[in-house]
DNA sequence: TACATGATTTAGATGAGTCTAAAAATAAAT
DNA sequence: ATTTATTTTTAGACTCATCTAAATCATGTA
């Protein structure tokens, strides 16, 4: 009945990389994302599919379990809420938080998170804009979209970022897009996949790579 | 450098239970408080030991060296900042936040810790009126006593207790003594150490049992 | 002083989680 | 269809924290 925090974390682990990649999950990933070996991958889809939190049978890859996925998620409704909490009430800078939260969403207790999450107004985005699963383990419906697939002529505003490396969020501070920052995307260019913005009057192009770490309202 | 939460738990027991008794804490003592049989406390004091954190030979008892009473000291603070946190802007009960704060106080980030005592100003007692040490480990000036130590005409108030079960709180509250209740202290009896208090004008009449586990001012 | 009793430590085992090195399965390339 | 390369799993070993059972130490009492 009591999950370790490792155990914790490879569910967060597994769940995250099978939203980017249709199919089970492959050890190497894992090991990669884990920084581990594949061996003790192997090891922990053994352990975690006798638990029935995973479906896992060897060389083809690992997927969540309904139970599997109900911890995941709870983990993550947990990480962003504190890290919700760490911003607005201890203040947090943005880049401080992940491995605090790292940390606290292992603290076990149903009722601390609703009394929480309460305390925090029901938050339906962490700081980097992640979106937070309520109680139930659904996430808010999407009225965001990366910039790289919003469509031309929306005015939109910069919500959160897939990426929080420094050398990105100082890029994006050099150019303007700050969190909440609003502006118009006026072309798209198909041969690079890069876009065309407007913001605060000025022209800004911004490149494929940065534009699909960026979600935007639409 | 890193200390798991069991050589934490380890640490704090022993630190509390040498402020009851001169000279090293036994085996027996420290298997008892952790629920765990003598032989897992030994090999757990080897460890520590090798650790510099206790001093321990074979068949004396154990102490805290002072690498060791910083680690102690500094769980219970942050066991009791977390408790303060819970009651005060979670609305948590006196008697529903220590096993959360069990688990709390070994995230481990001094930047949180002092944050929250910031955010929580700088609380001196926590919810159970335990004494809450600085960030330096130094304890607040004890303005407190124990009831069956006050002197006999002294005005007073309830700050804390030392015993927490169920039936215990369940006594304090029928008799009316809550925290923060004043009263003033009439009479002693040494022949079996019970006192006579006065609250509220009624008399009320309290066992040296009950009163050697509650703080009142001084 | 010697025995009995209780406290403490040792010996040996287990499970979780990890590692390295080697074997086996799968996928890619010729 | 073989051979080669990559991915994944096994085998065996290690640490941490725990247990039970057996041995040892310390002490109080006869
Ligand atoms: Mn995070
Ligand atoms: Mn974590
Ligand atoms: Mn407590
Ligand atoms: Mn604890």
């Amino acid at each position: 009945m009591e999950n370790s925090f490792t155990e914790e974390n490879y569910l967060k682990a597994i769940y995250k990389l099978s939203r980017r990649t249709n199919g089970g999950v492959s050890t190497n990933a894992l090991a990669e994302r884990m920084d581990t070996k594949a061996s003790s991958v192997t090891d922990m889809l053994k352990r975690l599919s006798s638990k029935k939190l995973v479906d896992y049978q060897k060389y083809q890859g690992v997927t969540l379990t309904d139970k599997g996925l109900k911890v995941a998620v709870d983990i993550i409704r947990k990480h962003r809420l504190w890290e919700v909490f760490l911003v607005e009430h201890l203040g947090f800078g943005e880049h401080e938080v992940h491995d605090v939260a790292e940390q606290m969403e292992h603290v076990s207790s149903p009722l601390l998170v609703e009394r929480l999450d309460k305390f925090l107004n029901h938050p339906k985005y962490d700081p980097h804009g992640g979106p937070i699963p309520d109680a139930d383990g659904k996430f808010p419906a999407p009225t965001r979209v990366k910039l790289d697939e919003l469509p031309v002529g929306k005015q939109s505003k910069v919500l959160g970022v897939t990426e929080h490396s420094d050398s990105f969020l100082a890029y994006l501070k050099k150019v303007g897009l700050d969190l909440g920052q609003q502006f118009t995307l006026i072309d798209r260019h198909d041969f690079d996949r890069s876009v065309d913005l407007l913001l605060n009057g000025e022209p800004l192009h911004v490149s494929h790579e940065v534009a699909r770490h960026i979600f935007v309202s639409n």
